[in-house]
DNA sequence: CGATGATTTGAATTGCTTCAATATCTGTGG
DNA sequence: CCACAGATATTGAAGCAATTCAAATCATCG
């Protein structure tokens, strides 16, 4: 939501493959916008989400680097795209001739919409935690030892949950030794099967 | 899961824009089997879902008449899906060229998906529930007046909650008069507002 | 009309949230 | 290098909503 470096929006997102450097909390795209370009993600991470009318946001998904996102053709912003952190965002036309480059990145989406539902409807606070380390560790380049991009408050508005939730689940996977913490954000993962049998 | 009509899974589907008949409960394809094929639905209505390790069942989408559902070109299916009461159902080939056509069909379902997903991950039992009624009621000919092709049980694996949550939650909407009850399956909306209010 | 399955209703329990306080981390200036 | 301030994260205690277990009611079909 707020702004760490000063860097205006960029309005020359029209060049294809051309990089744009988003500060933290930077919206790249808002909710209701035309949707003419297609996003990848250069580096840093990108939060897809929704303030419902009850003031509560909703955060849908992350994209880590490597990632497509907004995709949605012949619609409006279903969602605000908003970067964590300082994050390089790549831009592509999107032309419907792109289209067999663009299916595989939407069924991706879809499939990974669809895993988090099933971790989001029914499972219990830890359970949802220790899913979302593991599914942040696979999509990362060390998948043992790595950095969360987003603070407590992300997680717990992707996982439906309250910040002190989240934190407690945390504690409570440091305790069983299933993970160690390196400062807040910090996360190494000491025992993957522990882990992976909080899950449900 | 029990099988009405004495129909057995249909292994014609090859051919294309050939219609399937199936029985109450009857799989259409079960998960992790290979995705060679696409359907639509003709009648009837289905369910994609999974059983979780601890014994639920999740169900990650309901598809009415006319909805596309099983695009997932490369992969092993996601879910499996079933028939809900006698369901006819189209079969096409996945084949590359008809990309034009399927990525419509998969932006909608990555559309609804996040849709159910903000649903899901935050709202009260009854918040759900009436959003659960007005989807129903936007996908069927009679907005006003329809019934549920599906019983309480499925709901309530679709929207995360129990049975009886469900069915607690529907009662509240009725002794509200926003709705009125016609046998446990029929639903007559009788003050749209206001069981949109109920929606967050 | 009785039987079976589906749905509704009731009471107690559990787990997440809420509100409040404490602790930790990070960056800045002395 | 250390002290401080603001933000972030953790911990604690009470409240509340959904679940669980149990019973009653309703609907449908032979």
């Amino acid at each position: 939501m707020t702004t760490g470096i000063a860097v205006t929006r960029r309005t020359d997102q029209q060049q294809a493959s051309r990089i744009a450097i988003f500060a933290n909390g930077q919206t790249i795209y808002a909710d209701g916008e035309k949707c003419d370009w297609a996003y990848r993600v250069a580096f840093g991470a990108v939060s897809l989400y929704r303030v419902l009318a009850c003031g509560r946001r909703q955060i849908i998904a992350f994209h880590l680097a490597g990632e497509w996102f907004g995709i949605e053709q012949g619609r409006r912003r279903q969602f605000t795209a908003e970067a964590i952190g300082p994050t390089g965002i790549l831009c592509a036309n999107l032309a419907a001739d792109q289209c067999p480059a663009l299916l595989p990145a939407v069924l991706d989406a879809l499939w990974s919409a669809r895993e988090h539902q099933l971790v989001i409807s029914r499972q219990s606070s830890h359970e949802r935690v220790a899913a979302f380390l593991l599914e942040i560790s696979e999509r990362t380049q060390d998948k043992r030892r790595f950095d969360l991009p987003m603070p407590r408050a992300d997680i717990a508005d992707y996982l439906g949950l309250t910040i002190e939730s989240v934190s407690r689940a945390v504690t409570r996977l440091k305790c069983s030794n299933a993970i160690r913490l390196v400062g807040p954000r910090g996360i190494e993962i000491l025992d993957r099967d522990r882990l992976r049998s909080f899950c449900d």
